[in-house]
This record gives C-alpha cells, structure tokens and sequence, in this order.
DNA sequence: ACTATTATTTAGGCTTACCTAAAAGTAGTC
DNA sequence: GACTACTTTTAGGTAAGCCTAAATAATAGT
C-alpha cells in the first residue's frame, strides 16, 4: 500500500497535476523552474516516482511525464487540503487573499484526514476558494467548469470572473485594490494590437481596469 | 543570527526544556526514550546543538545537558505554538481534549509568525491550554504559577486541579470520563499506604475517583 | 544534412538525521 | 579497589533530496 509521501513529493505531484491538466506532458525543466531547483534533481525524483508501485507517473525520456490515477489521487489529495487551507484562513482567521498561499504550501503537509475533515465541516463544505479555484471534495472530485480566459474574449463581450492566478501576492493585492474578484462582472472594453493590453469595466462599480495577456491568460469567466 | 531550526531540532529543544524545568539536567537516555529513536542519535544531536553559534545547550559529557538562554526561547517559541494550536483545535475546530497533542506535535512545526499571532488574537490571548498548561505569551513570558503535585496533597486537604498530563489520549478520556479537568476543586479522601493509589472527591458534583501514583504525580493542584 | 543551441540525463558528492555495533566511561557492591 | 551493570560515546553506514559538472539527446536555423 502508499506509504506517507513526503512533502516534497506531495509537492512535485501537485505541480504536475498543474502543469498536465489541459492533457500535456509536464517538462523536466517546466517543473524545475516552479520549483526553483535544478533540473538534474528533477529528473532523479521523475525517475524514482515512475518506478515505484503503483507508480504514481509515467515518465518517457526526454519526453516529460504524466500522472497514473495513483498520482492524480494523491495530486488531488493535497490540492484539496491547499484550497481548504486557504479558505479556512481568509473565512476564519481574517487573513487577506494574497496571503494565504504561501501559508498553505506548508500547512497542506502538516494536515491529518481529521483536521481537513473538521475544516471542511466549520466552513460548510465549500466548493471554492478564495482565488475561485475549485475544491475537491472528501471523495476527490472536482467539478469542471465551463471557462474561457480573459484572453479569448471578444471586445464588447461581456462575462463573470470565475478565478485568478492565486500564487503572486502583489497581483493579488493590484487585483484586489481593482475589484477583480472571482463573482465580479466585467466587459472588455479593448484590447491593444500589438501588446494585447485590455481595457475592462467593472460592471457594477463602471470602473475601467487595465490588464496585460500575460495576466489576462490566467484569469477566466463565464461568457455572458 | 539563529537560522530556521528544523522540526527535529525544535522537538529535541522542547522535550529538553520539560526535562529541565526544575532546574536539572536532561540525560541522553531521557531523550531517546521520549523521542523514540537510539541513544547514540541523541548523543549526536545534543554535540551538535552544543556546538553552534549561539550555542543552544550546554553539554557534559556523561552528565547531560541543559539549555542555554537562547535554546530556552527556541523551546518556549515552539512551546507557545503547541499550545496555542491545542487549544484554537478545541475552542475552533470542535477537538476534544485527547486529540489535540498529536495534531500540534506535527503543526507546529509548519506555523508562522502571522499564523500563530491569528490564532492568538481570534482566541482572545489565552493564558492556558486544555490541558491547563499555560501559554507563553508573544514576549515569550510564561507565568510561574505555585502548585503542588497530587501527590503532596495531605488527607482530607482540598484544592483546585490546575494541570493534566496532555501527551496520552487514553489517560486524557479517562480523566474527562471522571471529571477532573483544570479548575475543578477536589479533596483528597484516602490514600493507601503501599501502592499510594488515592480517593478523590469532585467537590461540585459529589463523585468519587480513583488515580494512581504514576498518574497523580502529573496532575497539579492549587491548595485551598 | 550539419551545426549550434537548448533540454535532459548521468555521474559523483554533500548534508541531515537516523541506525547498529563496539568501545569507553560511571556507579554501585563487595 | 576491583567487578559488574548500565549509560554514553565513537565509528562507520544508510536513505532522502538536494547540488554541480559532464555527457547525451532533441530541436531549430541554414
Ligand atoms: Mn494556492
Ligand atoms: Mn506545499
Ligand atoms: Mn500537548
Ligand atoms: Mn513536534
């Protein structure tokens, strides 16, 4: 049976559901970068958890690498311990969104089954955090959402934030001072032709926000 | 300056401090019986911490060792975490008192400072813990607090319990089943003469209990 | 197709914190 | 003061998870 993976682990397969969800391959060099060490460990750690049993990916030369089911579990497992983590901060200990990732990186691997059961339970089963991230729920399913990114959106084309990019906190903080919050309505206004900067409102407030496709590509909404 | 001390370090630091707060040394063996892991590892590990700078224990060999101003922060530092965590798992998170020892010995080691300050705040700045311990406050000041073992009380004298022993859920329930927490006022009935097991009277509803030795000399009364 | 660049893997090492076995020190008993 | 039982230390070794440097594979430009 699986023993207690190590927090490192738990965080390379977290990072690699990440990197595998739009049914990709996660590079050696992708993940040596988000992990800020070298590229060489990566490799060793690929090599040792494809050849564990079960294994918990599977790893071609060269090539990158892919969760088993044993690792989606596991990937899902922490995840979801992350994302009450960081609910159950802002909700009950007064924390701010550009807070709480960091916190839970290193709460997510001190957690026993009882604790994320009780916080599950104070906070009412939530299906999302605060970044607008879905919750996996005790059995591990995760909902799918019918999403675009910011980025496909048509010019006059209205939408409600879904989630935002959770793990900088100074753009947390500039979305946060904007009104950019998943549940929010906006309507892009324009987008520039060679920077692909937009300009979006805010529906409710009319005020005007500016944001760079490098941002735009990882906030999403639901058109319409 | 002291770097992060890891959870290894912060746990030999803390069993230390329990194992010197009446003024002795902690032995080798002392530690590798609480801790669970050979004497030759302990003997290691206290070299070493006597070895840095600032050093964190002063060692003797064949004696034992006792820490040294800064090694008694660390601990009270780690101590504060523990039972700050033990009692928010209560008073929050619907613990009862049994479980909580082993939830913080692992949390601990994952709380920051903003964390911890949370807690301490949503809490209202507790002076105790469930079990009756008391909380170092953000100073790292810890009141002294007179009491007496059970063991000292004298037939017929009363008093008020003020601390449990907090690391064995099992003894924990019984204590709970019985009604001796911190606060309530007691009596001393009887004590054998051979084994010293005792009789307690639970003032406020009339019931008797019986505790050993082992156990009454763990739990700490206020006279009166 | 060849070469330059970049990505990945292999090889060899380091540190932390544990282990066992053997040596050495301490203390109590005669 | 010597013997014995017990405790502690030393010596040598392991496993994780990281590192750098060197070797090899993949990719892109011409
Ligand atoms: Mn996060
Ligand atoms: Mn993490
Ligand atoms: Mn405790
Ligand atoms: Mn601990």
């Amino acid at each position: 049976m699986p023993k207690e993976l190590s927090p490192n682990i738990q965080d390379y397969l977290k990072r690699i559901y990440e990197l595998t969800r739009d049914g990709g391959l996660a590079t050696t060099s992708e993940l040596a970068d988000l992990m800020a060490i070298s590229p060489a460990s990566v490799t060793n750690m690929l090599q040792k958890l494809s050849n564990t049993e079960p294994p918990y990916l599977t790893y071609t030369k060269h090539q990158g690498v892919r969760l088993t089911e044993a690792g989606r579990r596991a990937a899902l497992k922490i995840l979801r311990r992350h994302r009450l983590l960081e609910e159950f901060l802002v909700a009950k200990l007064g924390y701010t969104w550009d807070e709480v990732h960091a916190e839970a990186e290193i709460l997510e691997h001190a957690m026993s089954p009882l604790l994320e059961e009780r916080m599950d339970a104070v906070l009412g089963h939530p299906e999302f955090d605060p970044h607008g991230d879905p919750i996996p729920d005790s059995n591990l399913d995760i909902p799918v959402i019918q999403q675009t990114s910011l980025a496909n959106l048509k010019i006059d084309q209205g939408g409600k934030i879904l989630r935002v990019p959770h793990e900088d906190p100074q753009v947390l903080r500039y979305l946060g001072k904007c009104g950019m919050r998943p549940g929010v309505e906006i309507k892009l206004l324009s987008r520039t032709p060679y920077d692909q900067t937009m300009r979006l409102l805010i529906v409710e407030t009319g005020e005007e926000v500016v944001i760079g496709p490098k941002l735009g590509g990882q906030i999403t909404v639901r058109v319409g």
